[in-house]
Formats: C-alpha cells, sequence, structure tokens
RNA sequence: GGCGAGGUAGCUCAGCUGGUUAGAGCGCACGACUCAUAAUCGUGAGGUCGAGAGUUCAAGUCUCUCCCUCGCCA
C-alpha cells in the first residue's frame, strides 16, 4: 500500500468556478484519489481555497461585506459546488484559516535566516481617496508612449509597451476613479529567487515525473532568468507580517502576498485536515517524520504550473528543511467553450452551480473526464456534451443495466439465475476483459484520462457486445439453462462495468453496485482472476433494475441550453 | 506588439525518440437483432495530415518561410 498525496490547485475564493476550473485541477485530482484509493493505497486528497489578495478585497467591498465574512460565504459556496460534484476531498481547507498564517510567517522567517529574503523600498502609487496603495494594474491613465487613455499601470494595452505607475500622465485609480493619488515610499519583503536559479533547475532536471508540458514552461522561466520578488503588500487582508505574534517593524499595516502564502496552502491545509481528524499532517509533508515514502502528485491548469515548478519549489528548496516536493505533476491545457473562452459577462460558459442546476454532477464528471483538455486545449460544445452523454453514459452503460435486469427480472425472477456451463462466449469475454482491464489502470495510473475513460467505455461496450454473442433471449425459448448462464454472466460482468466506473461517475457506480447488492467493502477495483470475477454473485441473490441511471438530452435541452448560457452563436 | 499553444477524417481528439496500406470515439450509410432508455451488435464510406520549400533511402513526426486560430501579458 502506497501513500499518495494529491493536491488540485487551488481555486480562488472570487465567485463560483467555471466547468473548465473544475476539468483542469479538481476533477481529474478527485478521479485520481478515487482510482488510488480503489486499488487500495493510502490517499490524502487536499485542496482548499485560496481567500487572499486585492481582488477578493475589492469584491468584498462591491458586496458591501466585511471580507472575512465574504470569504466565509464563498469558501461555502464553492464546498457545496464541489459537494454536488462529488469531489471527495479528505480536507476542503482555507489559505485565511491559522494554520496557513503560522506555516508562511515560518516560512518567512526561515528564508529570511538563509538569507533569501531582504527588505527594500519601492515606490507606490497611494489613492488617498481609497486609502490604499494600489497595485500596478490598478492605476489608469494616459499612455505616455502612444497617448492611449486607458493604459495600465504595468502596461500599455494599445502599444504594448511596459511601464511603471509613475510613467502614467493622469493617472487614476481604477478602482474609485480617484484622481487623488500620490507616490509613496514603503517598504516590502523580496524573496531573492535569483540565488535560487541554479537549485531550482538543478531540481527541476532531477523530476522525471514531469509532462513535456510543465518542464518546458519550468525552464521557459529559468532561462528568462528568475527575479527577485516582492512577497509583501500593503493590504489589510492577507498573512500578518509577523513572527510569533509580533508585527514586524515597519510592517504593522503590510502582509504577505498572495502568491508567497497560496501554495503554503497545501500544506495549511493539510494541517487542518490533521485537526479536524486527529491525523499527523507532517507525517505528508516533512520526510524527516514518515514523509519519505510519500508520493506526492499535483493537478493544476497550464497557468499554474510556473507557481508550482519555480516559485514555490523556490519557497520549500529555500528552506533547506525537510520538506516534501512534489513527484509527480499533471498539468492541463484549456477547456475552452466553443473554442473561445469562458466569459461571465459576455455569457459564455456554465459555472458549476449553473451545471449542477441542469443535470447531476455525473454526467458533467464523464464528459470532462471522457474529453479533458490534456494534449491541448479542448472545446465544449453543447452538441458534443449531447453525443457523448447519450452514447456513453445512457446507451451503452445506462441501457446494458437496464436490459439485463428487466429481462432477469421478467424471465428469472430477478435472482441470479442458476444453470447452465460456462463456455466459449465467456471464455471470450473473460479473454477480451482481461486485457481492457488491465490498460484501464495502466491509463488511469498514468494519468492520461481521455485513454482511461476510452478504456471504461470500452469494457462497457463488450458488455454488450457478450450479450449479443451469448443471445439468452432466443436461447431462453428452447434452453432455459443456456439462457442462465448467459444472464448470470452479464449481471457479474455488470459488477465489473460500475466497480471501474466509479472514479469518474461515483454515484451512478453506487446504485448499480447497489442493485446488484455489492457490499461496501467489496467495491474495490477489480482483481485477481478473470473468471471468479465474471462467476461471483451468489446464485439466487436478488438484483432489481434501479431508476433509469442516465436520461438522455434532448435537442430541446440543447436548444434551452445554447438559449441560456451562450452557444455557437454565443 | 512580445511570449506561448495549435492548425490531422463532418465534429471532438490520439499519433513517443522520423519507417509497413495515418488511428479512436461521435456523426453518417448499409446490414443484423428484438432482451432493453427507437436502445444494441456488425460492416462500410470518409483525411495525404494549414500552404510552400528543404533535409533524408524514408516526414503528419526534423529545418526554414508564409497564412490562420486560440491564449497569456491585458
Amino acid at each position: 500500500m502506497a501513500r499518495i498525496l494529491i493536491t488540485s490547485a487551488l481555486p480562488y475564493i472570487n465567485g463560483v468556478k467555471h466547468l473548465g476550473n473544475l476539468a483542469g485541477s479538481m476533477l481529474p485530482a478527485d478521479v485520481y484519489a478515487r482510482f488510488q484509493r480503489l486499488r487500495g493505497h493510502d490517499v490524502l486528497y487536499i485542496c482548499a481555497t485560496d481567500e487572499h489578495g486585492t481582488p477578493a478585497e475589492l469584491a468584498a467591498a462591491s458586496s458591501h461585506m466585511d471580507v472575512r465574512a465574504y470569504c466565509d460565504e464563498q469558501h461555502e459556496i464553492q464546498k457545496t459546488a464541489g459537494d454536488g460534484f462529488s469531489l471527495s476531498y479528505d480536507y476542503f481547507g482555507r489559505t485565511s484559516n491559522a494554520p496557513n498564517i503560522e506555516l508562511t510567517q515560518h516560512f518567512a522567517a526561515v528564508l529570511e535566516e538563509k538569507g533569501l529574503i531582504e527588505e527594500r523600498v519601492e515606490h507606490q502609487v497611494f489613492s488617498i481617496d481609497d486609502d490604499r496603495f494600489l497595485p500596478d494594474r490598478y492605476v489608469e491613465g494616459i499612455c505616455p508612449h502612444c497617448g492611449f487613455e486607458r493604459a495600465r499601470g504595468d502596461q500599455c494595452d494599445n502599444c504594448g509597451r511596459l511601464l511603471e505607475p509613475t510613467d502614467l500622465k493622469e493617472p487614476y485609480s481604477k478602482i474609485s476613479g480617484s484622481k487623488n493619488l500620490e507616490v509613496r515610499e514603503t517598504a516590502h519583503l523580496h524573496l531573492i529567487q535569483t540565488k535560487m536559479e541554479a537549485k531550482i533547475r538543478a531540481w527541476v532536471d532531477a523530476s522525471t515525473a514531469w509532462p513535456s508540458l510543465a518542464k518546458s514552461i519550468a525552464y521557459k522561466w529559468l532561462d528568462e532568468g528568475l527575479r527577485d520578488r516582492s512577497i509583501t503588500r500593503d493590504l489589510k487582508w492577507g498573512v500578518p507580517v509577523a513572527k510569533d505574534g509580533v508585527a514586524r517593524p515597519g510592517f504593522e499595516t503590510k502582509v504577505f502576498y498572495v502568491w508567497f502564502d497560496a501554495p503554503i496552502g497545501y500544506i495549511g491545509a493539510t494541517w487542518e485536515w490533521a485537526e479536524a481528524n486527529n491525523g499527523d499532517w507532517e507525517s505528508w509533508w516533512r520526510t524527516d517524520k514518515g514523509a519519505d515514502d510519500v508520493t506526492y502528485v499535483q493537478f493544476m491548469g497550464k497557468d499554474n504550473v510556473a507557481f508550482h515548478t519555480v516559485s514555490f519549489p523556490a519557497t520549500i528548496l529555500g528552506s533547506e528543511e525537510p520538506w516534501k516536493s512534489v513527484d509527480k505533476l499533471k498539468a492541463f491545457n484549456w477547456l475552452t467553450w466553443y473554442g473561445g473562452k469562458f466569459s461571465t459577462s459576455e455569457n459564455r460558459g456554465v459555472f458549476m452551480d449553473q451545471a449542477l442546476d441542469i443535470l447531476p454532477g455525473d454526467y458533467w464528471r464523464w464528459y470532462l473526464t471522457a474529453n479533458a483538455p490534456e494534449g491541448s486545449d479542448s472545446a465544449f460544445t453543447w452538441e458534443h456534451f449531447q453525443s457523448l452523454i447519450n452514447t456513453d453514459l445512457a446507451n451503452v452503460l445506462g441501457n446494458y443495466v437496464n436490459r439485463i435486469l428487466r429481462f432477469n427480472k421478467s424471465r428469472f425472477e430477478g435472482v441470479v439465475p442458476e444453470g447452465g456451463e460456462w463456455g466459449a462466449d465467456e471464455d471470450w469475454l473473460a479473454g477480451e476483459l482481461e486485457t481492457r482491464l488491465k490498460d484501464a489502470a495502466t491509463h488511469f495510473e498514468a494519468m492520461e484520462f481521455r485513454k482511461a475513460a476510452g478504456e471504461v467505455r470500452a469494457i462497457w461496450a463488450l458488455g454488450n457486445e457478450y450479450l449479443t454473442r451469448a443471445e439468452p433471449w432466443t436461447k431462453f425459448k428452447t434452453d432455459p439453462a443456456a439462457a442462465a448462464i448467459g444472464v448470470r454472466t452479464a449481471l457479474n460482468y455488470m459488477t465489473v462495468m460500475a466497480k471501474i466506473a466509479q472514479p469518474v461517475i461515483p454515484n451512478a457506480a453506487a446504485t448499480i453496485l447497489d442493485a446488484l447488492g455489492i457490499a461496501e467493502d467489496a467495491r474495490d477495483w477489480p482483481k485477481g482472476d478473470i473468471r471468479d470475477m465474471l462467476t461471483a454473485l451468489p446464485v439466487g441473490q436478488s438484483v432489481e433494475p434501479p431508476e433509469v441511471l442516465f436520461k438522455k438530452i434532448e435537442d430541446t435541452d440543447v436548444e434551452a441550453w445554447t438559449e441560456r448560457f451562450g452557444g455557437a452563436e454565443g
């Protein structure tokens, strides 16, 4: 039994995530976690909301809420949405909670001891009316180069030149529009990443279990040269710049910058899990305290790769403490909406809560796994969604369950029938299943989700092929015993179909296993002798057809959803 | 504008370090079957791999140029 630590990129607190976010980190992490649990491994799947930073403050302000209260509310909303998709976090924590605050302050202190943090004075724009320092991109004004009127403080959208906020003519606050600004000196802590470059490069070189997408992004950053980056901000909402409860002199009104404390949240959330479950978080994160046998797997979208391959490692490696660092890293491309990006304002795309309004989580889980944006960006379309759901879930899987259970009910009184001899058809089925089962496990293990889903689908289809060969409905007329072996094998096969479906569509799989009377503790990934697998159900056991597993998506549904959420014309 | 990703059957995508008749699923056509959610099973027709040039005995798979799409910086 291996110990596997799994984290999904932390969703930002600001609003419910859309399907692309789900597809690119939380869902595949969950599928992988479920698969590894079924394999009997000791899995810890951790996620959390990333709560600090200016966007959270502004969103709270526009909702006329205290930031903490806003985050409390949003955290619950995201937790609920995750539950709706059956995301099986062992813990869904918060970067604003005490463990993360303590850890963030700890890392800052240790990094400073190692000479990797320096205090430097910067000039930043302060908005008197907003009563706050403005991040560069929240200052706008006229570009000194091209005269564009809404240039940002970091760069001009029109001519593309990089700018400093102080370059802008007639600058104003993007937050309030106020022109009552001034430049103030403010000291900030900087992480001296330049000193870490060689160490990080060596670490990246040594990381073999990363896909090319992750490696190339990491090298791109390293090749361009790391920069020393500010890790504090003049904000109220965040991890206080303090040590042992005492604020650093001159930093009483400053907090750590969100990019520094967010990834530490993986560890913080594990600590939260430990407190809630009487667990030992250090045995997962400290290689000197038992984590040396842990395999750590991270899931993220491609926008997050640099933070996980360079920035966060700078923190971890820089501390020179025995922290666990990532072993396997799975990065996803974008799920696009008809080839373009999801957009709230333009009514393009579906958000997690809306998706659940329409259909249960399993439908989405199947589509997003079978169509995961692994090798390249992948386009969501209603038409594609409709065809995958109807074919794979309703017709191939759902109909199989229905046809065989109903046939069994009308011909064999709804119990696993007795009689008949294992024959050539059963040998054929067992042979096919043996290879496909291995392939499916291999693909799940390798985190190749499209291929894994494809193999699962192939195994489902195999059930229908077997029935075509066995044709119990024909044999029943002349030789009920011959029909019985067909039905009995088909029922046993259904247990395999459902068990391997569990990582992707856990609820539907549970419904099927319930119908077959499979005990909760007997639902692990199928293993052992194939023939045993296909003869395990006790003869005489009652099996009842469940309600329709998956309803079909009608053309009228697609029309209505296109109208509501956008589509080809959106 | 800079950077990145990509352009492979009607659609969504696979194609590792170049090498037999370029693959899958969906869709489509035809056939079979009738237990089942008009479901299922079988067979088949569809691409010369964005365009051009080059390297090579051999290129979708390497090089260059161009066109287009998408994303990030914004």
